[in-house]
DNA sequence: ACTTTTTACTTGCAAAATGCAAGTAATGTT
DNA sequence: AACATTACTTGCATTTTGCAAGTAAAAAGT
């Protein structure tokens, strides 16, 4: 049985209310990022990595993402105690948000990975690209 | 007892979560664009448009985004208790991340605001020049 | 086989952010 | 002078976030 239909109350139509309703926190954001640029795909290294998060909020953001159909979750054959999280082509399509916010960023702030910087600056298209390349097989995780 | 600045203490170095920290909660993007697409400048306007932003949110709000250098703050010389709040430099640059955000949004869900994103999608290019170009003489307020 | 470790969580509670309703002070309007 | 507007603040309830600890299932080690 399909999910029933979660939060369907907007504060408003607008596009952007859309947008920031769905990653307007602290957390959400950074978890697609790991997945789109780190190639992160279980609990443990969202958990370990990045900016230290909370193991409940990370259950829990895992879950309004699933429930958003930006990430989609599945089984690892090869071990059954983890699960692989996986960006959807809705959440791949998220590459040129993140990529201007980090143009953003770096332009008016002093932040560190410059390399990743100088590569989206470089030729942001190629860049958008390689992302989309990267993501285009993913239907069978590698390895 | 000299200068005791409140230390940012970013979660990391991360241009995407320095972008996060600034941006990432329910209300601060859809202020921006208020600003931006709507050409919103005093408090009121703010209060009552939009998603219906609670008063004290929306006066913290403002102080943060001020205090990123997002936006600027300034008094209305033709009645005094009104303040202009306009976006800086700093704030017009996120136009590409609004833009990116609101095109996401409208090909993945069911949003209002259609005129706005067909002019976005048809010349992108075009519709940040167009911006830029409404706020480059910013200094002084129209009417 | 059984004990330990790993993985992906949940639960309980404190702290912080958000939201609502009701002020308040400084103007401006009538 | 009385009233209305504007830009807030304050107090309090609700919600979200964060921390520490616990749990169940599966895998790995002995």
């Amino acid at each position: 049985m399909p999910g029933k239909k979660v939060t369907p109350r907007r504060r408003s139509g607008c596009p952007l209310n859309a947008s920031v309703e769905m990653l307007g926190d602290r957390w959400s954001l950074l978890i697609i990022r790991d997945m789109m640029l780190r190639g992160f795909r279980s609990y443990k290294e969202f958990l370990d990595s990045h900016e230290g998060i909370a193991t409940n909020i990370l259950a829990g953001r895992l879950r309004t993402l699933q429930a958003h159909g930006i990430i989609s979750a599945g089984r690892d054959p090869s071990d059954a105690r983890k699960r692989i999280y996986r960006l959807t082509p809705k959440g791949i399509n998220l590459a040129p948000v993140l990529t201007e916010m980090v143009l953003w960023a770096a332009a008016h702030e002093e932040t560190g990975n410059q390399p990743l910087v100088r590569q989206m600056r470089a030729d942001k298209e190629k860049f958008l690209a390689a992302i989309r390349e990267r993501w285009a097989g993913t239907a069978i995780p590698r390895k």
